[in-house]
Parts: structure tokens; C-alpha cells; sequence
RNA sequence: GCCGGUUUAGCUCAGCUGGUAGAGCAUCUGAUUUGUAAUCAGAGGGUCGUUGGUUCAAGUCCGACAACCGGCACCA
């Protein structure tokens, strides 16, 4: 019979537990679920897995399952599996602080290994296959997720029901490889790192430049549209400040502070919103104010863990298209369905249809501040936002901020992790930190909601993800170079010239590509490097006005005359609003 | 930060069991004036991540540190 693939996962992941118990009899034994593509468990042992012994856990691995074993279910009292697992602490931990709830406890065993486990499993190892998986990975991780405890080591391993399917999901990691941010960032000239003096911040150079700019325009045509004010705050402001909105002492280890020679102590702005308050709190408001949308791009630092940095993905430097909406409690739930919409619609014209959107939910924090009964307000406004656009979103419970529940989206990278680039978060916190208020109807003081909001998230982030998704092929209206002129030969130089400085004109970004190379190199040499359209011009063109176009990605050309292709260029480049 | 791996020319990488570095591309020079994914020839280019140690001798072995990659934890 044939098994969903879950449930596959889940018993290789046992049969994997059995042959290292095999080998390392020493072995304590944490779990080891299904996940996306695979499974993993997690052991702790003397033994330090690496590379060298994937071999030799494969193919005891492939032995188990040729031996036909059975996975035999048997339902056990909480004292008979304290009695089976006194050996294992981890399953004793879990033992321990069972609480019946009417749940059967049950065991599986699997040859020599037995674990604590719901199940199900197949039947028997003969309905798994032997080519369908591949130890992908060891790495170390925490028991119970917590980094207060002890450090595990986890097998990663790639599974599927046939091993064609494997072999498919291998070609395809591979091929998600090439697509890499840090790899496109190379050979598309858009950016570098220095590791030695900025770990985690992005040199852009002027292409990559191109193309985080007209991310900004985009945003700030589409926000101004809106009615959004943009603002621009200080980087470097006085501790007290920090202090005032809290950031100072609940985020010390990734503030990048320092004192003055004249002992005065600063921090570099890790988000916009103190500024946005300042902002707000000069002058008086009134409700006829509200809602008042401040926006800002604001370029913040934070000294993440040097163990997070990824890439564009996770950067200490980055710029936020940040804004925060000042409104009343009766607006909110308006204003949070307008914010949505916008993000939505702006993801949708940047190409993407898969959005994960998720409702964050209060904390189990210390820190987390606020009534319950301001939680309860904050989070059903934000749910019957999302209700009453019809979303689809996920329930991400306690995963909110401390000062407030959150809605984020993510986005996928090219080797499937998931990645926040949009949110919306309610902040109960910052308006009462700086005493914001606005004079309401009643002639009286009131306190304003405030929400922050961030449609890319981070520009770094939102770069990277767009490289990958579009392999680096980016639509004409972000392209750095949308079109290069290459001449057939050195004898066509002027009219190269003239094409570029036609389309200059015009306001696209272009250059004739002059080397002394035949069209063969440039072609590949520009392609590699993905510029979307290569403009061949030779005598013909020359003598017809004409220039003979090369799509990237597609075969054969097409011939356009000059003063079409202008038009046609002008039209492409423009923001899509 | 934690676990594992990695770090050799501008880029991609080779260098077995220690005997003081190699390829392709790129760059420069010359020839070629090119019609849709690499024209030919020659030249230059590396304190082998940094730093200690072992050794007659270290890119190679051992230690520390840093960065990068994959996870874990974190992510205002």
C-alpha cells in the first residue's frame, strides 16, 4: 500500500535512529519529525557527526530497511515507559512532564530501537524506499528549542517516496544555487560585502544603487498617492531618547552606542519610530489630523548576531521603508485593511503571488507590557481587519512583539526559506512613552493608536529576495540597464552612440558596449550578466534607423526602428502605478 | 552567540601521505574590425584569512581569533 509521504518521513526518521543507535550505542535520543523535503532527528552523543560518517549511516540505513523490519505500536502506562526509557533523559524530560490529558501513550519499536512516539508509521520498512532520501546536513541545535539548554546535533535528511523524486529535488536545489542573492549581486555588479571591515552591511555599487532607488521611488509615488507625509529623521541621537522609547536597555546587545569625548552618550538609530514621535508630538493635533501617515526611509543599524547574518537577507545596516499612522481607535481597523491593501498590491506588482501572511499574537513575555484587556482590542481589530478583507493568513500565536500584536508577510528565497519583508504592528507602548495626543471632538486630550508599518520591510532583504525569485532577470522599470547597444564593429560607433544617447534622452539607463570584441562575446558576456535587451547595430541598421533586438532568455531577434524601440522603452521604464 | 563545514590570483577552483604554488576566465600588450552565448598570441598578477606553535622544512600538521556557508537561537 502506499503511504503518505509524511508519514515515509517520519518513519525513515526512525529507522535513521535505529542504525545510529547501531553505531553509536552510546546515543540519547531527542526526536525527529517530518519536515518540508525530509526529516531530521536529533542526538546527543560523544560522537561528533560530520560528513565522513553519512556514508555509513546511509548504508546501515539501507540494510535496516532491506531487512524488512516491522514498526510494532504498543500502547504503555506512564510507570511501564519510565521503566523503558530510564536511559534516555530526554525522553525521561518529556516523561516527566507529561500530563495524561486522556492521550494514550504509545511506543513504536523498529528492530532494536524503540521510541516514544504517536505515530503512525507503515507497516513495515519494506514500504519505504531505499533510494528516496539523503543525509543533507549535520547542525548543532538547542533541546526543546531553548538556547538556555544543552546543544544537540541534528541529521537533516532529504526524503521522498521514489528516488527519482530525489534526484528531481536535488537538480533543483542545485539549480536554486545559481540564483543565490550573493551570486546574482557578483555577476549582476549590483553590490559586495566586506567581511574584514563592515560584516553585515552592503556596499552597493552604482547598478545595484539603480535598482534599490527605484525600489524607493516606487514606494514613495505609491505612498504619496496615499497621502503619506515623508520625513526624515537623525541617525545618531542621545541616549535619553533610547531610554525614553525603551530601546535602550530591552535591546543593549545589538545597539551600536558610544560616548562623546565630552562623555555624552549616543546610539545609532536601530529604528525610525522615536523620531516619527518627535515628529508628531510637535505642534498640536486634532482629530480632523488623523489619521496622519509619517514615512520615512530610514537607514537603521543593528548589530545582529554574527550567526544570523545572511547575505542581503539579514544585514546589520538597512534601510526601512518605514511609516507609522497616527489614528483613532475608531480608524484602526481601516487603516490596518488600507495598509494591507497596499502592500498586497505593491508585491503584486513586483511579481509576486505568493505572499504568507500571518496575525501575531501577544507574547509570553516579561517584557511584554499592556493589559489584557488592550491586548484583546489590539488583536481583534487586526483579526477583523484580516476577516473583512476575506485574507488568508495563518495564526502565529505568541509570536508578537512586546508592545503589541503584529501582522507580517513573507516572502520565499530561491532555496525555499521564508523570509519577513511586509508587516503592520500595533504599538500600545511608544504613544504612551511620548505622551502623544490629539484634541479630540470633546475638546479633550486623547491618545492616539499608532501602528508601524513597513511594505518591503528592509530594501537589503527585499532586493534579495527579488533577485532569486526573478533569477536576477528584472522587469525593464527596476532593470540598472535595461539595454545595451552593441555595435557589430568598430565602424558603427557613431550610430551606436547615437541609439544610446536617444534612449538617454529618454531617461533609460543604457551604454554602448565598444570593446574590441566580436558580437559573440558581447552577447554572452551580457547575458551572463542579465541585461534584458542587447541592441545589436551594424550597417544595416546604420542605413535603416533601425536596431535589431535580443531578448533575454529568448531565441531569435527582432528589428525595430529606432524611433519605436525609443518609444517603446519609455513606456517600459515607467513605474507601474 | 552556539554546532558543523569552509577560507589558495580580481572570479571559479586544483594542490595526494609536509620539500617554500597551478588551471580556466578576467586584466594588460599586440594582432584581428568582427552579425547573435567565448578570435588568436604574449605578458603581468598570490606574505595560500590573521596569528601563535610543532618541524631542518608548513598552503599542507596542531592551537587561538576572524570572516563566510548551512542549521539552531535571535530578529524592535
Amino acid at each position: 500500500m502506499s503511504y503518505p509521504i509524511e508519514l515515509i518521513r517520519h518513519s525513515l526518521a526512525h529507522v535513521m535512529a535505529a542504525a545510529v543507535q547501531k553505531l553509536y550505542p552510546d546515543v540519547k535520543f531527542a526526536g525527529g519529525p517530518a519536515i518540508e523535503n525530509g526529516f531530521y532527528y536529533d542526538f546527543d552523543t560523544e560522537h561528533r557527526f560530520s560528513e565522513d560518517d553519512f556514508a555509513a549511516i546511509e548504508k546501515e540505513m539501507k540494510a535496516l530497511i532491506k531487512s524488512d523490519g516491522r514498526f510494532d505500536r504498543r500502547e504503555i502506562s506512564l510507570d511501564e515507559a519510565k521503566e523503558i526509557f530510564k536511559n534516555q533523559p530526554y525522553k525521561m524530560e518529556w516523561l516527566n512532564e507529561y500530563d495524561a490529558n486522556g492521550e494514550v501513550l504509545s511506543i513504536y519499536t523498529f528492530r532494536d530501537f524503540t521510541d516514544l512516539c504517536r505515530g503512525p508509521h507503515v507497516a513495515s520498512s519494506k514500504d519505504l524506499p531505499k533510494d528516496g532520501f539523503k543525509i543533507k546536513s549535520v547542525a548543532g541545535a538547542y533541546w526543546k528549542g531553548d538556547s538556555k539548554n544543552k546543544m544537540l546535533q541534528r541529521i537533516y535528511v532529504d526524503a521522498f517516496a521514489t528516488g527519482e523524486e530525489l534526484a528531481e529535488f536535488l537538480k533543483m536545489q542545485e539549480e536554486a544555487a545559481a540564483r543565490d542573492n550573493r551570486k546574482l549581486g557578483k555577476d549582476m555588479d549590483l553590490f559586495h560585502f566586506e567581511p574584514e571591515y563592515a560584516p553585515g552591511c552592503v556596499f552597493w555599487h552604482d547598478k545595484g544603487f539603480k535598482v534599490y532607488r527605484r525600489l524607493i521611488d516606487f514606494i514613495r509615488a505609491r505612498q504619496n498617492r496615499e497621502g503619506y507625509l515623508e520625513i526624515s529623521t537623525p541617525t545618531v541621537l542621545e541616549r535619553s531618547l533610547w531610554e525614553r522609547s525603551g530601546h535602550w536597555a530591552k535591546y543593549a546587545e545589538h545597539n551600536y552606542s558610544g560616548k562623546t569625548l565630552d562623555g555624552k552618550d549616543f546610539c545609532v538609530k536601530p529604528m525610525s519610530c522615536p523620531g516619527g514621535m518627535l515628529v508628531y508630538a510637535q505642534g498640536i493635533k486634532s482629530y480632523k489630523d488623523l489619521p496622519l501617515y509619517l514615512a520615512e526611509f530610514g537607514k537603521v543599524n543593528r548589530y545582529e548576531a554574527s550567526g544570523a547574518l545572511a547575505g542581503l537577507m539579514r544585514v546589520r545596516e538597512m534601510t526601512q521603508d518605514d511609516a507609522h499612522i497616527f489614528c483613532t481607535e475608531e480608524q484602526l481597523q481601516e487603516e490596518v485593511v488600507k495598509a494591507l491593501r497596499l502592500m498586497i498590491d505593491v508585491y503584486h506588482k513586483l511579481g509576486f503571488k505568493k505572499i504568507l501572511m500571518d496575525l501575531e499574537t501577544r507574547p509570553d513575555s516579561e517584557f511584554r507590557i499592556g493589559s489584557d484587556e488592550v491586548w484583546d482590542f489590539a488583536e481583534d481589530a487586526l483579526r477583523k481587519s484580516l476577516e473583512s478583507m476575506g485574507a488568508d493568513y495563518i495564526l502565529a500565536e505568541g509570536e508578537g512583539a512586546f508592545y503589541g500584536p503584529k501582522i507580517c508577510l513573507y516572502l520565499w528565497d530561491a532555496i525555499g526559506r521564508k523570509w519577513q519583508c511586509g508587516t503592520v504592528q500595533l504599538d500600545m507602548n511608544l504613544p504612551e512613552r511620548f505622551d502623544l495626543s490629539y484634541i479630540g471632538e470633546d475638546g479633550e486630550k486623547h491618545r492616539p493608536v499608532m501602528l508601524h508599518r513597513a511594505i518591503l520591510g528592509s530594501i537589503e532583504r527585499f532586493m534579495g529576495v527579488l533577485l532569486e525569485s526573478t533569477a536576477g532577470v528584472l522587469p525593464l522599470w527596476l532593470s540598472p540597464e535595461p539595454v545595451v547597444v552593441a555595435p557589430v564593429s568598430e565602424k558603427f560607433k557613431d550610430y551606436a552612440n547615437e541609439v544610446v544617447e536617444k534612449l538617454q534622452k529618454a531617461g533609460v539607463y543604457t551604454r554602448a558596449d565598444l570593446r574590441d570584441e566580436k558580437v559573440n562575446y558581447k552577447i554572452r558576456e551580457l547575458s551572463l550578466a542579465k541585461t534584458p535587451i542587447i541592441a545589436v547595430v551594424g550597417e544595416k541598421e546604420m542605413n535603416d534607423r533601425t536596431v535589431t533586438l535580443r531578448y533575454l532568455g529568448k531565441e531569435g531577434q527582432q528589428v525595430k526602428s529606432l524611433d519605436s524601440f525609443v518609444d517603446e522603452m519609455t513606456e517600459a521604464i515607467k513605474l507601474p502605478l
